[in-house]
DNA sequence: ATAATTATCGCACTAAGTGTAATTTTACAA
DNA sequence: TTGTAAAATTACACTTAGTGCGATAATTAT
């Protein structure tokens, strides 16, 4: 009987399902106090308790307190090589990154981009593991050019299309960021990697 | 006599001559044994007592164990600015940020360069806000561009060019690691700098 | 000399993060 | 069903970074 009863449509087996709420309900609990009283009055004890979790299970889940907006991060690197990586081959690299860039972005509630926003901006420590995952995207975009167009001549212009992509990102959230979120995300994605390719004539690095 | 005997050549009062002394003190004691043992095995403890100082004296002089290692890179970004604020007015933007980065760079030893490196690859959060400290140089450089080059027209443009320019340093950063420190820096730097240009045809962006 | 700064120090405190070992929960097979 | 291995959760003690506060000693100015 216990048999009929138990997990129907578990997803993966109860103990993965249950880690999977733990972390969500830590990862949610976590951020709701950050926007309560800011990343830096707000203790791991209170999280954990809030999240009715003991202390030390955070760390089973989390290495750090910053991690709670880093793994919110994370996971659009991936989405984002993905879509590079199945790029139209008669795109030109640039347009391929702001397509993917793009459409990321596009899956994400600006109240929750607000949101972010802010709470990367107010702690010191998480603004500096911003711009490591800057990096690290950056990284991982290169790669993924490299294996859409895989010829070796083309490298380094891969690289600095890596660049310069990451560095629209930047100059799109820094719009958003001063325009208090009034205009969409993928409006400002599009312009700045625009304005970048137009000053740069990124047009000709293809073919 | 006590006046007689009092400072002869205390370049700017016995007070702050000491100062500069203790802080000179902590920062190569502390950067010696962060080379013997490594940053995170190095306690402040290490550092005080290594320094002759007291535990609490050192947040006297610096608010965190990493700010050692970036008291060291500070500087370099006014020393930048000033090269780029002084740039040949024939010369592109781009070449004057590249001859201002190869000068100040040449100007330091490559062993100094080759143990900053090492350090700043070791710790995580001293590589995150070295990550901080480009950021910064960018936008520092992008404001003496403007000074440099007034035209509002061109922002934009010498905006990007901030951006590949600290994009050159990094990749020239990584080379030299890469390389074990075999070439110098600064060579490493022009090589970076003109793949840049030679890829985005940067020349053009001038008139 | 005396008074005002300023550097140094000690002490107690908070909070992050780690190591270890015990305990509970889940998974799986006999 | 039950025993058992593996994984999740917890408690406890510990190290270390960093802060607040107040006392003391050294420098400077009057």
């Amino acid at each position: 009987m216990r048999k009929s009863e138990r997990g129907v449509e578990t997803g993966g087996g109860l103990r993965e399902r249950k880690k999977r709420e733990t972390k969500k309900r830590i990862t949610e609990t976590g951020i709701a106090l950050f926007l309560q009283k800011g990343i830096d009055r707000t203790t791991l004890d209170e999280i954990a308790e809030a999240a009715g979790i003991s202390r030390r299970t955070f760390f089973y889940y989390f290495a750090s307190k910053d991690e709670i907006l880093l793994s919110l991060q994370s996971g659009i690197g991936e989405m984002l090589s993905d879509a590079v990586r199945k790029a139209s081959p008669t795109s030109t690299p640039i347009d391929a990154v702001r397509d993917a860039v793009v459409s990321v972005c596009s899956a994400i509630p600006t109240a929750d981009m607000i949101e972010m926003d802010w709470l990367m901006r107010t702690s010191p420590s998480v603004q500096a593991r911003k711009q490591v995952s800057y990096v690290q995207q950056e990284g991982e975009i290169f790669e993924a050019l490299k294996e859409r167009w895989p010829d070796p001549e083309r490298s380094t212009a891969l690289r600095i299309v890596a660049m310069l992509s990451v560095g629209a990102m930047r100059i799109a959230g820094d719009m958003f960021n001063r325009e208090q979120g009034t205009r969409p995300m993928a409006e400002l994605l599009v312009e700045a990697f625009d304005s970048v390719v137009r000053e740069v004539r990124l047009g000709d690095t293809r073919a």
